[in-house]
DNA sequence: AACAAGGGTTTAG
DNA sequence: TCATCTAAACCCTTGTT
């Protein structure tokens, strides 16, 4: 009675799949999809490939030089630099597709979203599976899409099931076999493990998640953290509680890569240009920051940060380019930091809701 | 002891 | 020179109340 039935989906190889359904005669060939630096003609990383693509090795994060050597026999792949506007479309019609099947609804990136179907599918497998079904069947039909979905009693075990069976899979896990299914698998397939604690487990003993699930909670709290360590083991036993539900925004960033590494950079060419944008989109979100931060990333790669908490929480573009240009400025004169960048970006934080009461106006205005 | 601020790391898509 | 971009969660240290 108090068990969920929650469903993840999961659009499959997004950016790469757009691509195919703008472009049909793509389809059986090799299809990547890129982040240009605009360094040299192909310094950038992989966003996105497409599963042709991926049996040759290229796959998302990979320098877009090396993806051009995997595919060196395939004459005919293709290069595609990312259409973020396109995908964002595509994505914004599924997502109110999605939406009318559940009021409890949470999107939680550009191609993936849970779920709550437990008041429409009470207990009943069968229903959720009907309905996932009748989902994928829509994205087609709408968008001639494909998606991995996964049906679970919550978030973590439905997005492990979607995971399980990719592309265009349809996977149930249930209660009953969540055990016997998740223990013998690696741990590093569990969602929070990703190379470095998987490494450092491994190290420990820990092999697969049914490993994970019986070791010892104060040795996981010294090694991974007093909150981290447990809550890994407790992901391990299948127990997830976090609710389905959209989740407010509390950053909003813009990095960009230089032209070339260095510590005198023009503010105004390459920094302005991020400032406006963010500070667009505070104010259309009817958000303020109370905190300013930039990044640097140095030319060997370490990242580097400084923030500054303000009085007034804003939205101004002046106000973020007075504080960060003071951060960059007392960044590089200190001591050791005059490193070359490789990157510089923005960060707003410490997010608060406005409101759509606009200023003058008051509560009371209501009643 | 409890909390805020600031900086770093890891994960994920 | 091979190494993008955005965002969340967490960790740790330091300083203040």
């Amino acid at each position: 009675m108090n068990d969920r039935i929650v469903i993840a989906v999961d659009l499959d190889y997004f950016f790469a799949q757009c691509e195919e359904v703008r472009r049909p005669e793509i389809q059986r060939k090799p299809v990547v999809i890129c982040v240009y630096s605009g360094r040299t003609g192909d310094s950038g990383a992989v966003s996105t490939a497409n599963y042709v693509a991926r049996k040759k090795g290229v796959k998302s994060g990979v320098p877009i030089s090396v993806a051009r050597k995997l595919l060196e026999d395939s004459k005919d792949a293709i290069f595609l630099p990312v259409d973020q506007e396109y995908y964002k479309a595509i994505s914004e019609r599924i997502m109110e597709l999605l939406r009318s099947f559940s009021y409890n609804f949470e999107q939680v990136s550009i191609d993936e979203a849970f779920l709550d179907l437990s008041s429409v599918a009470h207990n009943d497998y069968n229903v959720a599976l009907e309905i996932a079904s009748k989902i994928k069947s829509q994205i087609m039909e709408a968008e001639r899409l494909t998606c991995s979905v996964g049906i679970s009693k919550n978030k973590l075990l439905a997005k492990m099931a979607a995971d399980s069976q990719k592309p265009d899979g349809l996977t149930v896990l249930r209660p009953e076999s969540i055990a016997d299914t998740i223990n013998p698998l690696p741990v590093g397939k569990l969602p929070g493990v990703g190379t470095k604690t998987e490494k450092r487990m491994e190290e420990l003993g820990i092999h697969t998640i049914g490993d994970l699930a019986l070791f010892n909670r104060e040795i996981l709290a010294a090694e991974f953290g007093r909150n981290l360590g447990p809550h890994l083991a407790s992901l391990a036993c299948g127990i997830d509680n976090e609710p389905v539900q959209e989740r407010e925004r509390q950053q909003l960033g813009r990095i960009i890569t230089l032209k070339h590494d260095t510590s005198d950079f023009s503010f105004a060419e390459e920094i302005r240009p991020l400032i406006a944008d963010i500070s667009k989109r505070l104010r259309s979100s009817n958000s303020r920051c109370k905190m300013i931060g930039i990044i640097v990333i140095t030319s060997a790669l370490k990242t580097k940060s400084r923030a500054k908490t303000l009085d007034q929480p804003t939205d101004s573009e002046e106000v973020i380019i007075a504080v960060s240009s003071e951060l960059f400025k007392s960044y590089f004169e200190s001591d050791q930091e005059g490193i070359p960048a490789r990157r510089v970006g923005i960060r707003v934080s410490e997010l608060v809701d406005t409101g759509h009461v606009k200023s003058g106006q008051s509560l009371s205005d209501y009643f």
